[in-house]
RNA sequence: GGGCGUAUAGCUCAGUUGGCUAGAGCGCUGUGUUCACACCGCAGAGGUCACAGGUUCGAGUCCUGUUACGCCCA
C-alpha cells in the first residue's frame, strides 16, 4: 500500500498511462485479420469536430460514449478502428478568422488575396486541430491516431473531386438561378438548415399603391392614366363610393419589408376576392419608382378576415405585393405568372442598381434609395410614402424571420446562380429511405411490393448476418427514425455552393458564349482534349446566352491550363462543408483509390459499413442523411453505418444548449483539471440517458482561493443568460474573468484578474467513484501483498469457496450480463449504474467488509478477491480507463492460483488493461442459489443495525443475537460475517430472552438482540412500532382490496395472485406480531 | 401550423414489453474517525409520479384532452 496514497490523484497518473497506451500501438487497427476472417471488425468514425473552436462538454460526451464502445469491443476481441479527424467547417471557420483579423489587425478579408487569406485560416486550423486532438487525448480517447484525417487534406480532397465529378456526370449536380438564403455579412449562400427562424417584434406597414390604366403608348409603358374612385365604383368595386369621386384610387398592400417594394413586379389578389373582378385589366404604379405592374390573381393570397384567429388573415388587406427576387413565396408566384424578377440589392444588402435592376431604365427613378442599407432604406421608404399620403397604417406584428446561423443577422432571399445536388432523385433520397430498418419505418414512401407490407411491423427474426444494404440502419432510441424519415419526406435539392474562400473549390470551369453553335464548337474542341473519355464531363446550358461548363475529374494541371487557354475559368465558389463531411466514411478509408497508399489497403472492405455512428439529434438531417445517400450511391448500396446512436444534448444550467458561438461551452480540460478525466467520463456517461436534453449547471472555480461558486449572470442582447464577463469570488473577494468573458471578447484576463476555470458538482460522484475504486483496490492489493502466494500453489476449487465468495461471484456475473446488455443497446447511463452498484454496494460495502476477518488466512478467498478485482477493473475500464489502468499496474504482479470451474474470461495477463479481454460470465448454477442465502444474511445484518441505531447503541459495543433454530440453521455459514458486520459477539437461541432484549422480525420469524443498554429507550421502540404498524396496516389493506377483487384473482397471472396471497399472509403475521410487541411494551 | 421531447423526493435525474408497498446521487437529520476510503461508514426523514378524463383485475408506465417549458421542421 506504500506506493498508493490515500486518495487517487488523477493528474499524477493520466499522462503516464496515456503514454503507455500510445507506445503499445493497441489503438492501431489492421484490416488484415478482418479480411482473413480471424477477427470481427468494429469501427466508429468520429464525427469530425469543427476546427472553429476547442471542444466543449457536448463533444466530450459524444467522444466518451464512442470510446466506451470502442474499448469494450477491443476487449471483446474485435479488430477495432476508431477513426479520428476534424472538419474544416467552411463558413464557420472563415467567420471566426475574419472576426479575429478584424479585431487584431483591423483588416477585412478583401484586404488580402485569396491565397493570403486562406493561409490565415490554415494557421487557425492548425492551431485548433492541435488543441482538439490534445483535448481528445486527455479525455482518454483510444483513436487510431495514425489515421487521423482532415476534411481538406489531399486524401479527402481527392474523394470530394471524384464524388463531384460522378454526380455531375450523372446529372445529379446542376447549376441554377434560384432564390437562395443569403447572408449579407458573410456574403454567401446558406443551406436551409443554416438558417435559424427567430421570432421578431416587427411591424406591418400598410402602403397605398395608386391604380392606373395600362399604357396606350407603346414607347412608354409608364405613360398611364390614373383610375379614379368614380371609375372604380362604376366597375362595381365594393366601397369605392366612400371615396371622393375624382381622386386617384389606390389599393393597400400590407408588408413587413417596405424596402423590397422597389423590386415589386406585381400585386396579387385572391381570385375569389369580391374586388378581383373590378380590378381586372387595371395596373398599379409604384410610387416614386414609377414602375407600372400588373394585378394578378393567385390563390396563395390570404383573404382579409378581421375576426380570424390566424394573425395573417387578421392583418391582411387582401393585396399582396409580389417581389419575386426577394421572397421565396413571391418567387413561386413569380414563376407561376411568369413575372419579371428584379433584384434591387447588392450582396451586402444595400439597395443597388447594379445587380439586375436598372433604376434609370423605363424612366424609373429611385436614386434616393441607392446605396442605403436595408434598414435605412426601409425607414426612408416609409417616410416617403408618408410624405405622399400613401402610408395608411403601421401595426405591430410578431413574426418569424430567418437569421444566419453564423453571423446571426437576418438573412436576405437573394437571386443568384448556385450549384445544387439533386438529392430528390430516387438514387439519393430513395436509397436513404430504403436504408432504414423496416420496423422503424412509419411511412411507405420509396418502398415497393412486399416491403410496403412489412414496414412498421416488428422485425422478422432473421438469424442471418445483418444486411448492409436496404433496411439495415437502426436508430437508438428508435424514435429518432421518425426525424430521419420526415426529413427525407420533405427533402429539397441541396444548395452546395458557398461564396467563400475556405473550402473545396468547385471543380468546374466554364465560359459564357454568344450562342449554342459557338458552345458546341467549343465542346468539340474540349472533347478532343480529354485523353481518357471519362476525365472530363461537359455540359452546355442555354439561358439567353450559352454557357459551357466542364467538370475536371482529376487535378490535372496541364489539362486545366488547356481549358483556361480556351477562355474557361474556374468557378470561384467552394462547396458546402457537408459535401466533404458526407464523404467521411469513404474518404477516410482512401476512396476512390485506396491502392494508392498502403495505409488504406483493405480498409473499405474491412470496415465500411462501420458499426455505429454516435451523434446528437440535430445532426440527423445535416450529416447522417447525406452520408447515407453518398455512401450508398458510391458504394453500390452499402450503408455507411448500421446503428445510429443519438445521445442527449448538454445544456447549461439555464436550459440553453452549449454552443461555441454563444460562448457558454465548458472546456472539458477544466473538468479534467478539477475532477480528473475519469470522473469527467463517468459523469458524462451517467447523463447519457435516452432523454433529449440534459442540464449541466456550471460553477466557477476561483483562481485565487480554489473554491467554486455560482457565477453572477448577465442577459445578452439576444436574451440568453450567460456568466458575467467579470466575476468576484464570494469566498475571498478575488476578481477574475469568466470563460464567457474571454471567449466573447468582453473581458481580457490579466495578472490580477486571471481567467477562471469552470467546474461542476455534477462530476463529484465520478470523482468519488474513482477514489472508492482506488481505495478498495489499495486495500485488496495490500491484503494480497501481505500474504504472498507461492508460484506452485495448487488451484482453488469452487468447493473451497465460502458463502460470501460465491455470492460475490454471482453478483459479478449478473453485473457482466447487465453491462453487456447496456452496451449492446446503447444504454450508457445504465452501464454506470451497474458499475456503481457492483463496485460500491456489492464489492466495497459487503464483500470487502465481510472478508476482513478471514481473508488473511483463506487462500481460496484470496483467489476470489484477486480474480474479482481483476474482473471489476476490466469491466470498469471502458468508463474510467486511467484509474483502472493505474491500479492494474500494481495488481498484475500479484498472482493467485486460478479457480477451477470459474470462467471470468482469461485473466488479464498482458501489460495493459486496455487490451485485456472482456470478462466472461460462465458460472455454475449452484452459485446463484447460494447467493440467495447471502441476501438473507444482508437482511439480518440490516435488521440488527436498525435496532442498534434505534436504541443508540454505541458502535463499538458488542451485543448478543438471539436466533430461532431454523434461521440459525439457514445462515450458519454466515455467522462470522453477521458478527463482524452487526457488532455481535455472541449468537444464541431465542429461549430465555434476558431482560432488555429487543425482538425484531426477520424471515417471517421473531429474532432478538440483547445487551443493548442498561435501560431501553421504550419511547423510541414504541414510536418505531407504531410507525411500523401503520405501514403494515396500510399495505395489508391494499393487499386485501386486491384479493377481494374477483377480477384480480380470475384474470391476473396465477403466480402473481399466489405471490399476493403469500404477501398477505406474511404481512398479517408481521402486523399481529408488531401489535403484540407494542402491547408487551406498555 | 406539423413533429419530437420534458414535467417523479429540496436539487439533478433513473424507472426497458402495465404487476411498484416508486429508486439513485447530491443535499438534509442523527451518529461514528476500530487499520481501504470523511472524495468515507451506519441509520433515518422526505414523493396524492404536472392536471383532468379513459382503457384495465391492476396505470408513474397505455390512450384522449389540458397546462407549462424546451428543441426541430415549415
Amino acid at each position: 500500500m506504500s506506493d498508493m496514497p490515500k486518495a487517487y490523484a488523477p493528474a499524477d497518473h493520466e499522462d503516464r498511462i496515456r503514454d503507455r497506451w500510445e507506445a503499445s500501438g493497441a489503438f492501431h487497427a489492421d484490416p488484415a485479420p478482418v479480411l482473413r476472417g480471424d477477427k470481427p471488425p468494429y469501427c466508429i468514425l468520429i464525427p469530425p469536430p469543427n476546427v472553429t473552436a476547442a471542444l466543449h462538454l457536448g463533444h466530450a460526451l459524444n467522444n466518451t460514449l464512442q470510446d466506451i464502445l470502442i474499448r469494450v469491443h477491443r476487449m471483446r476481441g474485435h479488430e477495432t478502428l476508431w477513426m479520428p479527424g476534424t472538419d474544416h467547417a467552411g463558413i464557420a471557420t472563415q467567420a471566426v478568422v475574419e472576426k479575429r483579423l478584424l479585431a487584431e489587425e483591423g483588416k477585412r478579408r478583401t484586404d488580402f488575396s485569396r491565397e493570403e487569406f486562406v493561409a490565415h485560416v490554415q494557421a487557425w486550423k492548425d492551431e485548433y486541430e492541435a488543441r482538439i486532438t490534445d483535448q481528445l487525448k486527455r479525455l482518454g480517447a483510444s483513436c487510431d491516431w495514425q489515421r487521423q484525417r482532415f476534411t481538406m487534406d489531399p486524401v479527402c480532397a481527392r474523394a470530394v473531386r471524384e464524388a463531384f465529378f460522378c454526380l455531375f456526370r450523372e446529372g445529379l449536380i446542376y447549376r441554377g438561378k434560384r432564390l437562395v438564403n443569403w447572408d449579407p455579412v458573410l456574403q454567401t449562400a446558406l443551406a436551409d438548415d443554416e438558417v435559424e427562424m427567430k421570432e421578431v417584434e416587427g411591424r406591418f406597414y400598410y402602403l397605398r399603391y395608386p391604380l392606373v390604366h395600362p399604357s396606350t403608348n407603346p414607347d412608354d409603358p409608364m405613360d398611364c392614366q390614373e383610375v379614379t374612385w368614380d371609375e372604380l365604383a362604376a366597375r362595381g368595386y365594393p366601397g369605392a363610393g366612400d371615396h371622393p369621386d375624382e381622386q386617384n384610387a389606390w389599393i393597400t398592400v400590407a408588408t413587413t419589408r417596405p424596402e423590397t417594394y422597389l423590386g415589386d413586379t406585381a400585386v396579387a389578389i385572391h381570385p375569389k376576392d369580391p374586388r378581383a373582378g373590378a380590378l381586372r385589366g387595371l395596373m398599379v404604379q409604384l410610387p416614386i419608382v414609377g414602375r407600372v405592374i400588373p394585378i394578378i390573381e393567385d390563390e396563395y393570397v390570404v383573404r382579409p378576415d378581421p375576426d380570424s384567429s390566424d394573425p395573417k388573415a387578421k392583418m391582411a388587406t387582401g393585396f399582396l405585393k409580389v417581389t419575386p427576387a426577394h421572397d421565396p413565396n413571391d418567387y413561386e408566384i413569380g414563376r407561376r405568372h411568369n413575372l419579371e424578377m428584379i433584384n434591387v440589392m447588392a450582396p451586402d444588402a444595400t439597395i443597388s442598381g447594379d445587380h439586375g435592376w436598372d433604376p434609370q431604365s423605363r424612366g424609373e427613378d429611385a436614386h434616393i434609395f441607392l446605396g442605403k442599407p436595408r434598414e435605412e432604406a426601409r425607414d426612408l421608404v416609409v417616410r416617403e410614402f408618408e410624405a405622399r399620403g400613401l402610408l395608411e397604417d403601421i401595426r405591430p406584428h410578431t413574426h418569424s424571420v430567418g437569421h444566419s446561423d453564423r453571423s446571426k443577422v437576418p438573412i436576405e432571399y437573394y437571386l443568384s446562380d448556385q450549384w445544387y445536388v439533386k438529392v430528390t432523385d430516387d438514387r439519393l433520397v430513395g436509397s436513404a429511405q430504403r436504408a432504414l430498418a423496416l420496423d422503424q419505418r412509419s411511412t411507405t414512401t420509396y418502398l415497393q411490393g412486399d416491403d410496403i407490407a412489412r414496414a412498421g411491423k416488428p422485425a422478422e427474426t432473421d438469424s442471418g448476418r445483418r444486411s448492409r444494404g436496404d433496411f439495415s440502419i437502426r436508430f437508438h432510441p428508435d424514435r429518432y427514425a421518425r426525424t430521419y424519415e420526415a426529413w427525407h419526406d420533405n427533402l429539397r435539392d441541396w444548395c452546395i455552393s458557398r461564396q467563400l474562400w475556405w473550402g473545396h473549390r468547385i471543380p468546374v470551369w466554364s465560359r459564357e458564349l454568344a450562342d449554342r453553335d459557338e458552345a458546341e464548337r467549343l465542346r468539340a474542341a474540349i472533347d478532343a482534349l480529354a485523353t481518357k473519355a471519362d476525365d472530363l464531363a461537359v455540359r452546355v446550358e442555354d439561358e439567353g446566352t450559352s454557357r459551357i461548363s466542364v467538370c475536371v475529374r482529376n487535378d490535372d494541371r496541364s489539362l486545366i491550363r488547356e481549358l483556361e487557354s480556351m477562355g474557361l475559368t474556374q468557378d470561384p465558389d467552394v462547396l458546402d462543408t457537408w459535401f466533404s463531411s458526407a464523404l467521411w466514411p469513404l474518404s477516410t478509408m482512401g476512396w476512390p483509390d485506396p491502392s494508392q497508399d498502403p495505409q488504406f489497403e483493405g480498409l473499405l472492405e474491412a470496415f465500411n459499413p462501420t458499426n455505429v455512428l454516435s451523434t446528437g439529434r440535430d445532426i440527423i438531417t445535416l450529416w447522417v442523411s447525406r452520408m447515407v445517400m453518398f455512401n450508398r450511391f458510391f458504394r453500390d448500396g452499402v450503408v455507411p453505418f448500421l446503428d445510429v446512436s443519438i445521445h442527449p444534448i448538454i445544456q447549461d444550467g439555464f436550459g440553453q444548449r452549449m454552443s461555441k458561438s454563444l460562448g457558454n461551452g465548458v472546456d472539458p480540460l477544466d473538468l479534467i483539471h478539477t475532477h480528473g478525466a475519469d470522473a469527467l467520463r463517468m459523469g458524462l456517461t451517467q447523463i447519457a440517458t435516452s432523454t433529449q436534453d440534459v442540464r449541466m449547471p456550471v460553477d466557477i472555480l476561483c483562481p485565487h482561493c480554489n473554491r467554486s461558486f455560482e457565477p453572477a449572470t448577465i442577459t445578452t442582447s439576444q436574451g440568453y443568460t450567460v456568466a458575467a464577463p467579470e466575476q468576484t469570488c464570494p469566498h475571498c473577494g478575488g476578481q477574475m474573468v469568466s470563460a464567457y468573458g474571454a471567449s466573447s471578447g468582453q473581458a481580457s484576463p490579466s495578472d490580477d484578474r486571471p481567467l477562471a476555470r469552470n467546474t461542476s458538482s455534477r462530476f463529484d460522484e465520478g470523482r468519488n467513484f474513482c477514489n472508492k475504486l482506488w481505495n478498495a483496490s489499495r486495500f485488496a492489493i495490500s491484503m494480497l501483498a501481505d500474504t504472498p502466494s507461492t508460484p506452485d500453489a495448487p488451484p482453488v476449487t469452487m468447493n473451497d469457496l465460502s458463502l460470501v465468495d460465491r455470492w460475490m461471484l454471482a453478483r459479478l456475473s449478473r453485473a457482466i450480463e447487465a453491462m453487456n446488455e447496456a452496451i449492446d443497446g446503447y444504454h450508457f447511463a445504465r452501464l454506470t449504474e451497474v458499475a456503481y452498484d457492483l463496485l460500491w454496494r456489492d464489492f466495497c460495502d459487503w464483500y470487502l467488509e465481510s472478508i476482513k476477518p478471514t481473508v488473511a488466512h483463506d487462500r481460496a478467498q484470496q483467489a476470489v478477491l484477486r480474480h474479482t478485482l481483476d474482473a471489476i477493473l476490466r469491466l470498469l475500464h471502458p468508463i474510467v480507463p486511467f484509474v483502472t489502468e493505474t491500479i492494474y499496474e500494481r495488481l498484475r504482479t500479484i498472482n493467485r492460483p486460478p479457480i477451477t470451474g470459474l470462467d471470468l474470461g482469461a485473466p488479464a495477463d498482458g501489460d495493459l488493461l486496455a487490451s485485456a479481454p472482456w470478462p466472461g460470465t460462465r458460472l455454475p448454477d449452484s452459485i446463484h442459489e447460494d447467493a440467495d442465502a447471502f441476501t438473507r444474511i444482508q437482511a439480518l445484518v440490516r435488521a440488527v443495525r436498525d435496532v442498534r441505531s434505534q436504541q443508540k447503541v454505541p458502535p463499538r459495543q458488542r451485543i448478543v443475537l438471539h436466533l430461532d433454530d431454523e434461521t440459525r440453521a439457514d445462515i450458519e455459514r454466515g455467522l462470522p460475517i453477521i458478527c463482524a458486520l452487526a457488532g455481535i459477539d455472541e449468537v444464541t437461541s431465542m429461549s430465555n430472552l434476558p431482560e432488555g432484549a429487543v425482538s425484531f422480525r426477520h424471515c417471517d420469524r421473531d429474532q432478538a438482540v440483547s445487551g443493548l443498554a442498561d435501560d431501553l429507550d421504550t419511547d423510541a421502540l414504541r414510536a418505531r412500532l407504531l410507525r411500523e404498524i401503520q405501514e403494515l396496516e396500510k399495505s395489508l389493506a391494499a393487499l386485501e382490496k386486491r384479493l377481494s377483487n374477483p377480477g384480480y384473482t380470475q384474470k391476473a397471472p396465477p403466480h402473481l395472485v399466489e405471490e399476493t396471497r403469500a404477501q398477505h399472509a406474511k404481512t398479517s403475521a408481521d402486523l399481529e406480531e408488531a401489535r403484540r410487541r407494542l402491547e408487551s411494551l406498555s
